[in-house]
DNA sequence: GATGAAATCCGAGTCAC
DNA sequence: GTGACTCGGATTTCATC
């Protein structure tokens, strides 16, 4: 007999403790094996297995990616770029957003409420690479009013893991 | 000239054809097989499996992390802030990275040159709860003069692989 | 110095309970 | 949820180029 467990803890998400656990350590390490799992969550591997099963299978757990660094393989210069278009209709922003998606540099690209009307997370290997980007690449998009360019020059914090 | 390898291919990285490949599909998917991965590239197990290992002691593979969704642990906001410092010294700049690396909410934090002196990505529950946050943490950090919110309305391209 | 074949070891995945 | 069992992949060894 188990002693009262905890589903629907502190979320309306279904998942209990041991789910929250599989989670936040298969964002550290996406490379645990389900037996050294089960032991750091106590739970058997079978038990484990299945845990971690459900939550791939309930969309809990997205994907498992392997991180390259970008310094080391010729992508070392971050760039934000603030997009402003020419008009604000669906129209408009469909077409940019479908332009957007096929360019393999685009880290983020997110419509936001404000000044922008996008905001870019771009990877290059340097400034001069970022500048004939821009040139060639950026300001041709579709509708594209203007942008406004913001070189990282200290990454204090990327993409750090969820906290929830 | 021969046509044997390619060392040193197109960067002065190291890597060749064989590396990059592991590098992509592993960035695909961080729980392919070793197995799966090695008739991928066309290499045996063996040599698959110590290109990976030198790859990750290289560092060129920094981590395999899994991703869980956002939405379905109530972190389904996101906002993106731009933030000013009163003063642009370093010790301004210091202590502000120290305090927002102890955020677990932040999940980038970039110095950037331009009208702001840094960008947040921030995920939070959802718009009330992003006021809260931001009345009773981030302009309380050290040295905020002004800080401008956008919040993200449409998520385009979060996170994307790295192409290289 | 890097490779691939083979041999061993150990965990994933499945079953009955 | 647990324990046992099987299969296949991870990891090492070694001969070879």
């Amino acid at each position: 007999m188990k002693s009262g467990k905890q589903k629907e803890s502190s979320e309306g998400s279904g998942l209990d403790r041991t789910d929250r656990r599989i989670l936040r350590l298969l964002q550290q390490d996406g490379r645990l094996t389900n037996a050294e799992l089960a032991k750091r969550v106590n739970a058997s591997p079978a038990t484990c297995h299945r845990r971690t099963q459900r939550l791939f299978e309930e969309g809990y757990l997205r994907a498992v990616r392997a991180e390259v660094a970008p310094q080391r393989v010729g992508r070392g210069a971050l760039v934000v770029v603030g997009v402003v278009l020419d008009r604000s209709t669906p129209e408009s922003f469909a077409a940019f957003e479908k332009a957007i998606v096929a360019l393999p540099f685009i880290l983020d690209c997110h419509l936001v409420a404000g000044d922008f009307d996008y905001f870019l997370k771009i990877r290059v290997r340097d400034i001069a690479d970022f500048n004939r980007l821009h040139g060639e690449r950026l300001i041709a998009l579709p509708g594209v009013r203007q942008t406004r360019t913001f070189f990282v020059m200290k990454e204090v914090v990327d993409n750090a893991p969820l906290e929830f």
